[in-house]
Parts: C-alpha cells; sequence; structure tokens
RNA sequence: GCCGGCGUGGCGGAAUUGGCAGACGCACAGGACUUAAAAUCCUGGGGAGUUAAAUCCGUACCGGUUCGAUUCCGGUCGCCGGCACCA
C-alpha cells in the first residue's frame, strides 16, 4: 500500500526539480511554432496574494503546459505592475522608500505565485519600476511627441480639497475622496495629453480581426462611442458670427425650436455687451462650474437652464427665428459644445422644452401618421416618416438624412461629420511614484523632447514623497534635479515634474516578455516577429475598456511607426469572473470574508487549490468560495493517489472503458481549450469513479490520466508518473490523443417518446436501420400506444418519438 | 435611463445543431470497516404520489413556434456588472 500523499513534500519536490532543470524556459529556435498565453501582470499590493488571482494564473498555466505537451514553444511570463498610488501612500505613511517598499511587495508575490507551480518563464520576468524597463515607456513618450501625438493642454482634473492633491477619476468615490472622504472639486491644470482620438476609428474597425469574447468588443465600441451626424451653422441674427451645431439627426433640421449652447461656450463672452440678462447668465455659469460630476449626475432628471436674451439664431433651412439658451446638459467636450433642439424627437430636449414651456414642432411621424408628442417626444428612427418639412416631407428617416445632408453642403451650410466620445487621454500625474516625463521646457524653445541617449531618465531621490500644497509632484521641490539645460539652445530650462500614470508601464509589457534583457531596443524585431500576436491574453472585466484599449492604441502607433509587425496586439481576449466570499459577497478585509492562499496551499496543497479553483463554476461568471468545494477537490486528489494500488495489466480489455477513455481525451483536451475547466475535471472525476467501480486501472489508463491532469494539478500527477516508472516527466510527454471513431459507443441506450414525452429506453445497435429502431421501440411501447400513429420520428443515436392521436 | 450578463434540486453547477433535465462536486441519509469516532469504501436521492410501481408536476413568470423547448421567438418580473444628459 502507497502512503499517504502528503503534498507538502510532493510539491516542494517538483518546484525544485522545474527550477533545476528550467522546466518551462522558452527556446530561442524561432523556427519551432509558438504559442504566447498572457495573464495580467499583477500590482504587488502589500496585501500579497488574493484567491482572486489563482484563478486567470491557472487557467492559462493550464493552457501553456498543454501547448508544451503538443510541441509548442510556449511564452508564458509573469512580472510585475509596480508604479502606482497604494506603493506610494504606504511609503509616506510610514516613510520608507517606495523602492523598497516594492522590492518586498514583489518578492513576497513571487513566493507566493512559486508555491502554486505556475510554468512561468521566470527568466523573463519583468518590473515596470525597473529604470532599464522604464526607459522603453520613456523611449515610447517621446515617440508619441515626436509624432505630435502628446500634447500640454489646459484641463480640470479632480481635486481634494483637504489632501490638497489631484486625483484619479477611480479615486473619487461618490463624489468624495477615496482616502479622506473630503470634498472633490475641479481644478484647471496643465496636463500632458495623449492624441488616442487619432485612432478612434482603426481601433474600432480592427476588432473584426480578433478573437475577442462578444461582450469585451460590445464595451470596447461602447466606450469609444462613434456617432455619424452632421454639423450645421446657424446664423445669429445681425452678426457675422455663425454657431456651430452637432447633430445625429439632420432629418429633423425644420423641427427645431431652439438651441442650447453649454455653459462654457466662447460665444457668450464674445456678445457679453449685448445679453440682456448678463447677471443671470453669470449666476448660472457659476453654479454649473461648481457642480462636481457627481452633482450634476444627481441632477441628472431635472434640467435647468437660462435664456439668452438678446441672441436670436436663424434656421438656416426655413429661416424661423429661434431663441438660445445655455444649459449644463450641453457638455462643451462633445460635438461644438451647442445643439440645435428638436423637442419633438429628442427626449432630452422634449424634457427641457416641457420645463421652460418651449413649443413642439412634429416633423416625423410613426409610418408618416401624426403621434402625440405632448405626451412624449417621437425618436423612433425605423418606422419615422418626414413630414412638414418642405422637400423631406414623405421620407423614411434614413433616406432623408442623406438627402438633408446633401443639401447642406450644396448650400454650404453643413457638412457630414461624425464623432466619438472618447477624449484624449490625461496622462500626466503629480505624483512620486512613477515613470518621469523625459521632456525639457525651455523658455526659448518651449517643450523639448530629452534626446535617447538620455534614457532612462531616473526618478530623483526625494526627501518625502508628499504632495505639495499647489498641487504639483513632490519632485518638483528637487531643484537640482529640475534645473536643466535646454537639449535644443543649451540655454536654462526646465524637467517636466509630473510622472506618468499606471497605465503607461501596462500598456507595452507584454512586448518586452519577447526579449526582456534587450539594451539596445525594447525588444529585437525578430524576436517580436515570432511572438507576436499574443495568442491568447485573458484578465479581468475591470481592464476591459481603459487598459485593453490603451495597450491597443499604443501597439497601434508602434505599428504605424514599424517597430511591431502586427496592427494588433491580442489576438484572442477572454474573461474571467471574479472569487467571491463564502457569503457571496466581494472579499474585503472590513467584510471578514477574506481568504488566503498561503492557507489553503499550506493545509490541502496548491494542487487542490488550483483544481479547486477551476471546478468552482463557469470561468467567465464570478463564483463564491467554499471551504467544503475545497475538501472535495482535495478528496478527489486522494483519489487519484490511491491509484497507484489499483494498477492492474493483467485484467481483461473492456471495449466500454475503451470508449470512455477516448470520450475524456476528447472532452479534456476541448475544454481546456474553451474555457470548461469544470467540466474538464468533472469529466476526470467520473472516468476515476468508473476505475475504483472496476476496482482496477491499467498503466496505460493512469498514464493517460495523468497526463490530461498534469496541467491542472501539476505537481502531484509528477509525482505519480515517477512512482510508476513512466518514462522522463510529464511535462516533457506529449498530449495524449483520441481517435474519433473510438469515442462512440457501439450500443447505445436511446429514449423512445410517444407525443414527445419518454416512456422508456432501449438499448440498440449504433448503425441500427432507421426501421429497425422504430420497429423495436413500437414494441417496447406496445401497451401503451393507443390511437392512429401520425408520424414516427427517429433522431440517429438519440431518440425514437411516436406521434400518435 | 441605456448597454451587457444571469435566473435550473438544500447548495456550487452540467446539458453538441432544439432530442432521456439535474453530469460532476458539496451537504445530507443509510450501509460496510472500527470497541467507538474520524478518515475511507459502497448505496441513495427534484417534487407530489405509491408497500413498490403506474401516473402527474417541474429549468423565474405568461404566451408562441415545434412531433419535441432549459435551449428559438414575443412579453413580464427579479438579480448582478458597466456607463451616466455624448446631441
Amino acid at each position: 500500500m502507497s502512503e499517504m500523499y502528503n503534498h507538502k513534500v510532493v510539491e516542494k519536490k517538483w518546484q525544485k526539480i522545474w527550477d533545476d532543470n528550467k522546466a518551462f524556459a522558452v527556446t530561442n529556435d524561432f523556427t519551432k511554432p509558438k504559442f504566447y498565453a498572457l495573464v495580467e501582470f499583477p500590482y504587488p499590493s502589500g496585501q500579497g496574494l488574493h484567491v482572486g488571482h489563482p484563478r486567470p494564473y491557472t487557467a492559462l498555466d493550464i493552457v501553456a503546459r498543454k501547448r508544451r505537451m503538443q510541441g509548442y514553444n510556449v511564452l508564458y511570463p509573469m512580472g510585475w505592475d509596480a508604479f502606482g498610488l497604494p506603493t506610494e501612500n504606504y511609503a509616506i505613511l510610514n516613510k520608507i522608500h517606495p523602492k523598497i517598499v516594492t522590492k518586498n511587495n514583489v518578492a513576497r508575490f513571487k513566493e507566493q505565485l512559486h508555491s502554486l507551480g505556475y510554468s512561468f518563464d521566470w527568466d523573463r520576468e519583468i518590473n515596470t519600476t525597473d529604470p532599464e524597463y522604464y526607459k522603453w515607456t520613456q523611449w515610447i513618450f517621446l515617440k508619441l511627441f515626436n509624432a505630435g501625438l502628446a500634447y500640454k493642454t489646459e484641463m480640470p482634473i479632480n481635486w481634494c480639497t483637504s489632501c490638497k492633491v489631484g486625483l484619479a477619476n477611480e479615486e473619487v468615490v461618490n463624489g468624495v475622496c477615496e482616502r479622506c472622504g473630503s470634498e472633490v472639486v475641479r481644478k484647471v491644470k496643465s496636463q500632458w495629453m495623449l492624441k488616442i482620438t487619432e485612432y478612434a476609428q482603426k481601433l474600432i474597425d480592427d476588432l473584426d480581426g480578433v478573437d475577442y469574447i462578444e461582450k469585451v468588443k460590445v464595451s470596447q465600441k461602447n466606450w469609444i462611442g462613434r456617432s455619424e451626424g452632421a454639423e450645421v451653422d446657424f446664423s445669429i441674427k445681425d452678426k457675422e458670427d455663425k454657431l456651430r451645431i452637432y447633430t445625429t439627426r439632420p432629418d429633423t433640421l425644420f423641427g427645431v425650436t431652439y438651441m442650447v449652447v453649454s455653459p462654457e461656450h466662447p460665444i457668450i463672452d464674445k456678445y457679453k455687451d449685448e445679453i440682456g440678462n448678463w447677471d443671470e447668465i453669470v449666476d448660472y455659469r457659476n453654479m454649473a462650474s461648481k457642480k462636481s460630476d457627481f452633482e450634476r449626475t444627481e441632477l441628472a432628471k431635472d434640467k435647468s437652464g437660462v435664456q439668452i436674451q438678446g441672441i436670436t439664431a436663424i434656421n438656416p433651412v426655413n429661416g424661423r427665428e429661434i431663441p438660445v439658451w445655455i444649459s449644463d446638459y450641453v457638455l462643451m467636450t462633445y460635438g461644438t459644445g451647442a445643439i440645435m433642439a428638436v423637442p419633438a424627437h429628442d427626449d432630452r430636449d422634449w424634457e427641457f422644452a416641457k420645463k421652460f414651456n418651449l413649443p413642439l414642432i412634429q416633423v416625423v411621424g410613426k409610418d408618416g401618421a401624426v403621434v402625440d408628442i405632448e405626451a412624449e417626444a417621437f425618436t423612433d428612427v425605423a418606422t419615422g416618416v418626414l413630414m412638414n418639412s418642405d422637400f423631406l416631407d414623405g421620407l423614411e428617416v434614413k433616406d432623408a438624412k442623406v438627402k438633408i445632408i446633401q443639401f447642406l453642403e450644396e448650400k454650404n451650410i453643413g457638412i457630414k461629420k461624425v464623432n466619438f466620445k472618447l477624449r484624449d487621454w490625461v496622462f500626466s500625474r503629480q505624483r512620486y511614484w512613477g515613470e518621469p516625463i523625459p521632456i525639457v521646457k525651455c523658455d526659448k524653445c518651449g517643450y523639448v523632447a530629452l534626446p535617447e541617449s538620455e534614457l532612462p531618465l531616473e526618478l530623483p531621490e526625494v526627501e518625502s514623497y508628499m504632495p505639495t500644497d499647489n498641487g504639483e509632484s513632490p519632485i518638483a521641490a528637487m531643484t537640482d534635479w529640475v534645473n536643466t539645460t535646454c537639449p535644443c539652445c543649451g540655454g536654462a530650462a526646465k524637467r517636466e515634474t509630473d510622472t506618468m500614470p499606471q497605465w503607461a508601464g501596462s500598456s507595452w509589457y507584454f512586448l518586452r516578455y519577447t526579449d526582456p534583457d534587450n539594451t539596445q531596443a525594447l525588444a529585437s524585431k525578430e524576436a517580436l516577429n515570432y511572438w507576436l500576436p499574443v495568442d491568447w491574453y485573458n484578465g479581468g472585466m475591470e481592464h476591459t475598456t481603459l487598459h485593453l484599449l490603451y495597450s491597443r492604441f499604443w501597439h497601434k502607433f508602434l505599428y504605424d511607426q514599424g517597430v511591431v509587425s502586427t496592427k494588433e496586439p491580442y489576438q484572442k481576449r477572454t474573461s474571467h469572473g471574479m472569487i467571491l466570499g463564502s457569503n457571496g459577497e466581494k472579499m474585503s478585509k472590513s467584510r471578514g470574508n477574506v481568504v488566503n492562499p498561503d492557507d489553503i496551499v499550506s493545509e490541502y496543497g496548491a494542487d487542490t487549490l488550483r483544481t479547486y479553483e477551476m471546478f468552482i463554476g463557469a470561468f467567465d461568471l464570478s463564483a463564491s468560495w467554499s471551504e467544503d468545494g475545497v475538501k472535495g477537490c482535495r478528496r478527489f486528489l486522494d483519489r487519484v493517489w490511491k491509484l497507484q494500488d489499483m494498477l492492474n495489466d493483467d485484467m481483461n480489455y473492456s471495449k466500454s472503458m475503451e470508449t470512455m477513455m477516448h470520450q475524456t481525451i476528447k472532452k479534456v483536451s476541448n475544454d481546456f481549450e474553451n474555457l470548461k475547466y469544470n467540466t474538464a475535471i468533472a469529466a476526470m472525476m467520473a472516468l476515476i469513479n468508473e476505475f475504483y467501480k472496476q476496482g482496477s486501472v491499467t498503466k496505460g489508463e493512469f498514464k493517460t490520466l495523468l497526463a490530461l491532469l498534469n496541467p491542472v494539478a501539476p505537481h502531484i500527477t509528477e509525482e505519480l508518473w515517477s512512482i510508476a516508472g513512466f518514462e522522463n516527466s510529464v511535462y516533457q510527454s506529449t498530449w495524449p490523443e483520441y481517435e474519433e471513431a473510438k469515442t462512440v459507443e457501439s450500443i447505445v441506450e436511446i429514449a423512445v417518446q410517444i407525443n414527445g414525452k419518454t416512456k422508456t429506453t432501449i438499448s440498440i445497435d449504433k448503425d441500427a436501420a432507421k426501421d429497425d429502431v422504430i420497429a423495436m421501440a413500437k414494441e417496447a411501447i406496445s401497451d401503451k400506444l393507443t390511437g392512429d400513429i401520425i408520424k414516427e420520428i427517429y433522431v440517429p443515436g438519440r431518440i425514437v418519438n411516436i406521434v400518435a392521436k
């Protein structure tokens, strides 16, 4: 009899063997077929690894291990996204350099990941805070700057009145500062921006060529928010200026009854002297500017606004004079900051018109018939037909759009226009723990790029990481570092003291893994050509908009620069669900439902944790933790362990067992490719249940089982492989093959139904002729069959249905 | 409000193109082993009904298509996640 399974000894033993033999190192043979599996690298927080981390890591570890056994050269790397606020805040609080904090956290994370037996190639470990790494982050920034895609502008930012610091959107929770709970207001500051909007169309179009799960594609598209419409110029009565608006419904131009401009619109200041109610306008603007985003949202239902007295606009298609209002439901940052209002056919305009008693003109009807626009706006584009609109009358909405745009362009009063919701990327942070922006400001030459030879521009040592009162980065106090000479004219100049956001380092990290030690380039051309695109990238849904969009943007830019040779960085993108606490709530310290993976590894073993996290439920859905579930998986592995005592090659050859083996190989092989880890494991459980029922297992079958289970539970399977005396190691063996023909059972049990209700089952030969099967079926249910038979249906190998009356 | 997803036993969850609903696991119950317990092994199981069967009801709810619907279509309700007036 074998000894009890001791996971502590076995797991340590095999982890050492893998390390000593560099079992999962990538080969540089670029002629071999490659597979690049990628998981989002973690932020090494002070809390250490969370049980949520192993879910995606194990899933792709399974795929990576399987691919190696199938003969691929597999790149499955890991690194650290280590710049960021929590580390900086910890450093401030404890007066420890963020570098030290990061180093300690990374060491802990690495040890924890190592204890889980992942097949990462640790020789390719990267860290975004390593100057040799962020040298290339800065290099990409310079490329963007030189290409005119990085610029500086005045931008309102979130400002905490108590901490006196600029906050990222993520740090503003319900309108207050995440850290101190104080009010957050808007403050205008000069910020570095990246022109991601330049790539908006490509970022949509190229989604067609990649294999992302549908909801990821949808959220990318929604975030970019493309809309087609027209810009139209409205003249202002007795003035030369025109008021330009953007609309997606140019077909409703005859239904305009007023206009609205945003409170920040420049036209207001321009005609200040002629506005009759200037004081009222100023009051409204002040009120609007004080509103935080949160308040604006809260008031979303109730529209507010003020009419501008003394300014009248003229509808270019019918000459009608219309009033102009200001209201904060019109945003300066989208379109032209001004709209034409068609209250009969737009919900927001309708609400506004109702509140201020503005007239409604119906110009679209349902299939041409008048509808009650006093009750609600009629916005249905599909059934709408134009009316009261001169030459557009009788046209369907889509045709009317084409005709009106043609008209506007001919008369030179408007043009067709595409708009995006996507805004340029605010790229600066007034923080210490980030990549310095390699730019110098010279009074004579303006913003000047640092020469490449001066990269990396390293973070200076500062005394305090505390942000300054005036909202500048702590680096600004380092005058030695800040004062420099202009690379362009040699005169006195100052360095940029803002740093990059955390998104920067993670926007290109997958490129660095392909050639992490390269000092001449971010990676060699050969390595990039060979490894890209990433074949399979898995990450959390929380990163499907920003991180995914940002990294696709950088990649497309690098493609245009000739640095990489693929348009898209990731061929396939999948997402995993969250692991919740046993009470079904998100795990958090305050809820007291946090599970530490170290405890699970120690008590049940890494293989058990891996198996459980894969068995817990559908991979893409969230799942609640259950310690009992963990025990069940440990029990399964114990049962696998004890199979070593049931090896018996003398037993009779069993046809049904052969079928089950082939079915299991097929199921496990397919399920591992389709995120269906839970059913793959269920199939293996069913297989060993069968071995137990027989009381024995052949060496061949055992060997196959070990190979199939190895990606999920690598340690125990290696140990059993070695005990059984199979050659080499599992990781050096090949993935089991199955024969399709042998997955089919020769005798199948099928259901016999009357009128779709199952009455009994019969066993038939899988190749039996339809007539024979039906005859057998009728025989089997002869006592229940009454009435005339109308129809006989036979679905081969599945079901017989007799329709009788 | 809009977008996306999800509603199946006591619980986590399975079900190819529509084809025996509840695989696999947990918890539970019974049995074997044990002085006993734990562990392990075996057996059972949606509900009603019956000694047992037959039979009926069951995939959130209502309706439709079909020989046949957890699956497809229309509507209703509930839960989760994301976005917030984008003209």
